[in-house]
DNA sequence: CTGAAAGCGCTTACAG
DNA sequence: CTGAAAGCGCTTACAG
C-alpha cells in the first residue's frame, strides 16, 4: 500500500504539500508542483488509508444501507425482491463512485446510531422508515440521509425522499379496472407494522411506512373510480394482516365479495400473486372469473402464470437516484427539491380480462 | 464517543493499562485493577474507534461478501433469491457477533484485492467462485476466507468450503423420478460462465462454479437411475445457455424428448419454474403430461402453481455456518475439516405425478 | 510558496 | 505492577 509519504518522497516535497493538492488547497502551491504531484498521484493510483481518513474526521466513504424492518411477508427483508433490487442498484452505483455499502439491520434505533457513529458513515439510505421514526433517530445522528418511499411532511435540506407517484399508480390501476368493466373492484393492501423489540404498540401513532403508501395508492384508485361521478366506498379498501396464516383466512372471508366485484387491485405484486395462488387452489380461474392487478412490477410478475398485469416502477433507477442524491449531499451540494417522485406506468399482461356484460 | 483515555481517567490508570486488560495481557496487571477496569469498560459500553483499529493493524471487523458474477439469469446476482437469502443470513449472524458486512462486487480480481486491502477486512466470504479463480486471487491476498459452494481439490487451512451434498441431492432426485415411473427422465442444468471484462475465454479451462455443481448433481441423478442395473446415457444430461432467449429456443428443441421421457430434474428451481411456465404457455400440463423437479427449494418453490417438488437445502443455516467458521478462523482457531457438506432432502409437492403405465 | 509539528485514538516494546 | 513514549497514516493551523 502506497502512503502519502511515499508520494511526497517521489515528488521531493513534504506530506503537507501533497495533502494540500489532494484537497484542492492549491492556491498556496505553485502550479508546477501541483501538476507534478497530481501526475505522481495518478501514476501510483494513490488511495488514502481509510483508517487515517476516519481518524482525521474526513469521512469514511461508507454508506449505511438501513433496512427498517427485519421481516417482510415472513422473510428477512433483504430477501424481499424489491429491497434486494434496490440494494443491488445502490451497491452498483456506490462501487462506481468509490463508496462502499455497509448493511445495517435497522430494527433498533440505538443500534443504528451506534454503528453510524462508530464507523463514521458518510451518509445513510433508509428503506421502510416512517418519518416519525426517522426524526427520532435524527436527533441523535447528524448524517446526510436519503429516505426511500417515506412520505415526509416537513421540508428539510439535510435529508431527501426518493419515492414514486403512488397516487398516480393507484389512479392508473383504478382507471384500467374501470375501463375493463369493474366499477366495483376492491383494493387490497397489507398492513405494515414495525416490530421494535417487544413493543409494536409504541409505534401505533406513527404513520407507518407501507401503511401510508397503500393509503396513497388507494386514494388514487378511489379517485379514478369516482372520476365519472361514480362512488367508491371506503369499504372497498381492505387491509389484510402481515401474518400469512391470518391473511389466508382473510382471503377466504373476502372471497364472496371478490367474486362479486370480479376484480381487485393490490398494494403489491406479492399479495397479488398470493391471491392468484389462493384462487388457483380454490379452483377459481384468473382472469376468467377474477381479474387481479399488482403494484411494483417485481421480477416475479413475469414469472407467474397468468403473467401479472401491474403498475411498473423502476427500482433500479430509484436506487441510482437515491445514491446520486446522497452522494451530492455528502459532497456538499445543496439540492433544490427535498422530494422526488418517479413516474409509474401500467403494464398490461394477462391477469385482467375484460368483463363480459351479463345477459 | 467514549475513548480509551476516558476510561483510563475514570479508573485512574494510564491508557496502556486499559489497553492491556482489553487485550487480555493481564498477567502484568493486578487482579484488582483488572476487575475495576473491566467493570468500567462494561458500564460505558466501550467500543474502540474503528479508524484506530485499522491504523494499528488490529483488524477492522469487516467481512467482505464477494459475489463472483454480477449477473445470474439476467439479473444482478444480489437479486438472486439464493444469494440474497445467503446475504441475509450472513448479515444477521455478523451483526450479532459484532462484525460488519461490506458487499464487494467480485467481477474484477484486481478490484477485490484493492478493496480488501484498503479496508483491511478481517475475512472474506466468496460465493460463486471457482477454486482456480480463488487461488489466483489468493496469491495477492492474505486473508481468511470461506468459499460457498466451491469444490476445492486441495486441502488448505486458511480457507474453507461450505457446501451441500450435491451428489446426494441429485441421487434423491433421480431415485424419486425412477420410483414415480420415469426411468428415462432428463436432467437439465444451466451453464455458468463468469465474464471478466471482455474475456470469457480466459476461464474456459477453469472448473466453473455452477458447472461443477450441476455436474455433481447430474452424477447423483445418474447413479440413482443406474442403481438397479439400469443405464443412464450422458445424452440425458442437457446443458442450457445462460442467455434467456437462447434457453427458450433450447427448451423448444428439447420438448419432444421431454414429452417422451415424461419428466425432468433441474439443476435449479429457477430453471424448473421457467420450464413449468414454458410448458404452460405451450398448453402442456404439469404434472399431468410432464413432471418437473427442482433443486434448492428457494422461496418461490411454494409460490408457484403447481407447487414445486424439489431438493431442499437450508440456505439460512449455510450462511450461519459459513460465517461461524470464518469468525473462528479470524479469531485464531484452527478448524479440523477443510470442507463441510450439509445434507439435503427431497420435498414432495405437486409438480411430479406418478406415471400411469400405458396400455 | 513550502514544511515542521501537533493531533486524531489506539497499541506495544520498553523503562522503571 | 504501571506508565511514558513512539508509531500507525493522515490533516491542518501556523511558522518561515
Amino acid at each position: 500500500m502506497i502512503r502519502l509519504q511515499d508520494i511526497a518522497d517521489m515528488a521531493g516535497v513534504s506530506r503537507t504539500t501533497v495533502s494540500n493538492v489532494l484537497h484542492g488547497n492549491t492556491k498556496r502551491v505553485s502550479q508546477e508542483t501541483v501538476d507534478r504531484i497530481k501526475k505522481i498521484l495518478e501514476e501510483n493510483e494513490y488511495q488514502p488509508n481509510i483508517g487515517s481518513m476516519m481518524l482525521t474526521g474526513k469521512g469514511s466513504r461508507i454508506i449505511g444501507f438501513v433496512v427498517g424492518y427485519s421481516y417482510t411477508h415472513g422473510h428477512s427483508s433483504i430477501m424481499d425482491p424489491f429491497i434486494s433490487a434496490l440494494l443491488a442498484s445502490v451497491q452498483h452505483e456506490a462501487e462506481n463512485a468509490g463508496y462502499y455499502i455497509m448493511i445495517i439491520g435497522g430494527d433498533e434505533e440505538k443500534h443504528i446510531v451506534e454503528i453510524a457513529s462508530r464507523w463514521n458513515v458518510d451518509g445513510l439510505i433508509f428503506i421502510g422508515y416512517s418519518e416519525a421514526r426517522y426524526r427520532r433517530l435524527r436527533r441523535k445522528l447528524n448524517k446526510k440521509a436519503v429516505l426511500i418511499d417515506t412520505y415526509t411532511l416537513q421540508k428539510e435540506y439535510d435529508y431527501q425522499n426518493v419515492g414514486i407517484d403512488d397516487f398516480g399508480g393507484g389512479y392508473q390501476m383504478g382507471e384500467y379496472l374501470l375501463e375493463m368493466g369493474y366499477p366495483e373492484a376492491l383494493f387490497i393492501g397489507e398492513e405494515t407494522r414495525v416490530v421494535i423489540n417487544e413493543s409494536v404498540q409504541k409505534l401505533s401513532s406513527d404513520k407507518i411506512f407501507s401503511g401510508l403508501i397503500n393509503e396513497k395508492r388507494w386514494q388514487g384508485f378511489r379517485a379514478a373510480m369516482e372520476k365519472n361521478g361514480g362512488f367508491c366506498s371506503i369499504r372497498r379498501f381492505i387491509t389484510v394482516s402481515q401474518d400469512t396464516q391470518t391473511r389466508k383466512r382473510q382471503y377466504e372471508r373476502i372471497l364472496p365479495r371478490l367474486l362479486d366485484a370480479g376484480a381487485a387491485g393490490f398494494g403489491s405484486d406479492y399479495n397479488a400473486i398470493e391471491m392468484i395462488n389462493f384462487l388457483h387452489d380454490q379452483r377459481i380461474r384468473v382472469p376468467d372469473q377474477v381479474s387481479v392487478i399488482g403494484f411494483d412490477d417485481c421480477v416475479y410478475a413475469e414469472y407467474v402464470r397468468p403473467r401479472l398485469t401491474t403498475i411498473h416502477q423502476n427500482v433500479e433507477e430509484k436506487g441510482a437516484v437515491a445514491f446520486d442524491r446522497l452522494r451530492r449531499m455528502i459532497e456538499g451540494e445543496t439540492l433544490s427539491e427535498s422530494s422526488i417522485f418517479a413516474p409509474v406506468k401500467l403494464i398490461v399482461r394477462d391477469s385482467v380480462k375484460r368483463r363480459v356484460p351479463e345477459k
